[in-house]
DNA sequence: CGGGGGCTTGAAACTGATCAAAACGCGTGG
DNA sequence: CCACGCGTTTTGATCAGTTTCAAGCCCCCG
């Protein structure tokens, strides 16, 4: 069962019935890996599929200019295309950071899926919502926050991400990012995340060696990044 | 018939047929003004109407440390809390920027109509995905785009959304925005907006003398802001 | 006529960018 | 097993864009 850890996500999110579960977990699907950098879809694509991120990640980014700009990240368990349900044409790219494992279903088998069932459509719905949501608070992260507390901020959405689909251990989780990555996701240069980093790591918020990443402290860092997890509405109710 | 301008922008961006236009236009609703600064919905509530703009403005903000970020703004024809529907806890504030005239439908009408037709469904659904599709945007160009040509991809993004609903005349509008509303949007300093205008105007970009902007050379204004309105989708099929 | 909010201006300070180079690490091929 | 090479991380120095602070101005509204 390919999909375990979108059907869990679809769980944490919203109540999504046993019959449809089923469906999720029977989904026709192709399974595809994808190398470090690979573009899993560019810019302008028209498509017909929806992707499910099984391992690995994959970034969202678009060329502004001289910049490479990063607009969101994907953990495992994330449809990253699913609005292109309904704006089929995408308007940037998708990639793959580090390798990683995807799972493709056909829109039309989507709709027919959704058609049936109206929980399924309700969550669905509320999985594109919840990005939107993440969007947003990337405006508030890239308008009002410097650099550290900028940086702080995302290492604690990708920590929250990842601990819904348990790839979390004691606060410590692995990533494929460069420092030019989160450069370009937090609108920073590759050179001042590096000292920022060195920053986080000085004040002891952070174990950060190679690609694995722990926060020390938590709480303390949260605080520093003016974090509130109630933007990614892991209570189903709100 | 209160709703004209949602009724436009629905037809715009995907059609809809004689008979839920019908039901768009017989939406039970209540009407009510608002002024400026003045609350529409507070970070925290939860909901259970959606709000339809039907004259002046709206921005969603969010105070963030010392400063008060505004995440977006609407104009009219726009839901701006279309997704309360699936997440009705509020993550930020909405808010009147100068005087607004808004229309309140209740959740359980817009969850009846859109169950019985698929197409209003697949429409809204839509409208919340184009959102995404702005906030989107913003991180983009909040992330890589210096202060000038930042103002000017704003100020392209509100010319086309006004124009869809006929507030555009001869690249010229109406915004009851103040200098420190564009800081809140993009990230900067009222003083440096105050600077950035005065470079447009000098630059004979813009026209701006109290509310009134008029866009002059609006391709060589467009060229600077690298801005590509496809993000807008507002090709029903794309 | 007075008051206040918004706009404008100037000067100084700061955050983060840029440029350049060195050190590090890791996989590949010899 | 070592040497090479390339991408990434680190460091230093200088530069640029933007902020902050402060004051003055303008204009509309009461």
């Amino acid at each position: 069962m390919p999909h375990r850890k979108l059907v869990a996500r679809l769980q944490a999110v919203l109540g999504v019935s046993e019959d449809d579960r089923k469906k999720l977990a029977n989904m026709p699907h192709a399974i595809k890996t994808f190398a470090n950098g690979e573009f899993v879809v560019h810019q302008g694509d028209r498509t017909s599929r929806c992707t499910i991120v099984m391992s690995g990640f994959l970034s969202r980014q678009k060329v502004l200019g001289a910049r490479n700009q990063i607009l969101s990240f994907y953990v495992p368990g994330d449809i990253p295309d699913l609005h292109t349900l309904h704006l089929p044409v995408m308007d940037h790219d998708l990639r793959s950071v580090g390798p990683s494992t995807l799972a493709f279903v056909t829109h039309s088998f989507l709709i027919d899926i959704l058609v049936k069932s109206p929980a399924l459509m309700r969550a669905f719905w509320r999985e594109t919502l919840i990005d939107a949501a993440i969007y947003r608070e990337w405006v508030g992260n890239l308008g009002s926050r410097q650099a550290q507390p900028r940086l702080a901020h995302l290492l604690c959405e990708l920590a929250t991400r990842l601990g819904i689909v348990g790839l979390l251990e004691q606060d410590s989780f692995d990533l494929p990012f460069t420092q030019q990555d989160f450069a370009d996701a937090l609108g920073l240069s590759a050179v001042h995340i590096n000292r920022t980093i060195q920053e986080l790591r000085r004040q002891k918020l952070v174990e950060w060696e190679g690609r694995t990443v722990r926060l020390l402290r938590r709480s303390e860092l949260e605080r520093l990044a003016e974090f509130d997890p109630s933007y990614l509405h892991l209570n189903k109710y709100e």
